[in-house]
DNA sequence: TATTTGTATTATAAAGTGTAATGCAAATAA
DNA sequence: TTATTTGCATTACACTTTATAATACAAATA
């Protein structure tokens, strides 16, 4: 579990775990049914406070990448395919294109972009 | 200029300004060189505070996206296509990609939904 | 001269973020 | 049983961020 965690980003450093999380299950770094490091193990890995990693876990949980046991910890959910992607997602990715457009990437461009990042994390 | 703003969303208001701006230039109903509203007459028809909207403007400038005149106000500026994509699009991109990937939409999904995003501003 | 522009300033309130210390219930291991 | 480990809750605190409010300023325009 490698964690690059920048303190001074303008990112929240719950959501740095949160998004890299689910990088890291996307690109199968982390695989279904795998046990996440323990809060107490992670907090102090990156020096950071047993809350902040908590509450990225329990984000993480809310839009269910991961389930949590008592006593089994942290464990990432295997997919299910039914649900399709969150608004948020859909506007995150619009935003994100629009800023490829400014940019100067054609259309051509960014799809290919897209596809070299999508295959980055199936190696 | 219709902004929808989400008073309860977990985005600052001037960023949801910011990102608003970057799509609407982005899909064309924002014409390079078109002047932007007074950050007063936005500020009033949004009923939120005038500097809220400044913040909004000052992002822009900063990222390059208008251009301010003391007198002009603000205006789009013309993208320079020189500029590549800044790493934080390109790092947004591809927490997306993974959220959709986790969705369960496949990698032709995916494209087929992004070319479907990206002309929808080409009309 | 009067008005409009983005911007600066100052003050204030509210919310969000992160730390710190402590403890609890449940499950496991001894 | 007893001890340990787990996620989680609680409480308190400090700091930053966000948003408002009122006022004012320099520059450009009418």
């Amino acid at each position: 579990m490698l964690l690059h965690l920048d303190f001074s980003s303008d990112i929240p450093i719950y959501i740095q775990i949160r998004n890299q999380i689910v990088m890291g299950i996307a690109e199968g770094k982390l695989a279904a049914g795998e046990k996440l490091p323990t809060v107490r193990a992670l907090s102090e890995e990156c020096g950071i406070n047993m809350m902040t990693v908590s509450k990225a876990y329990q984000l993480l949980k809310q839009e269910g990448y991961i389930q949590t046991d008592r006593r089994a910890g942290a464990v990432v959910k295997h997919p299910e395919k039914q649900t399709g992607p969150r608004p948020e997602t859909i506007e995150g990715l619009k935003l994100r294109l629009s800023e490829l457009r400014l940019a100067g990437m054609t259309i051509e461009d960014t799809l290919k972009l897209c596809r070299t990042l999508y295959e980055e994390g199936e190696a």
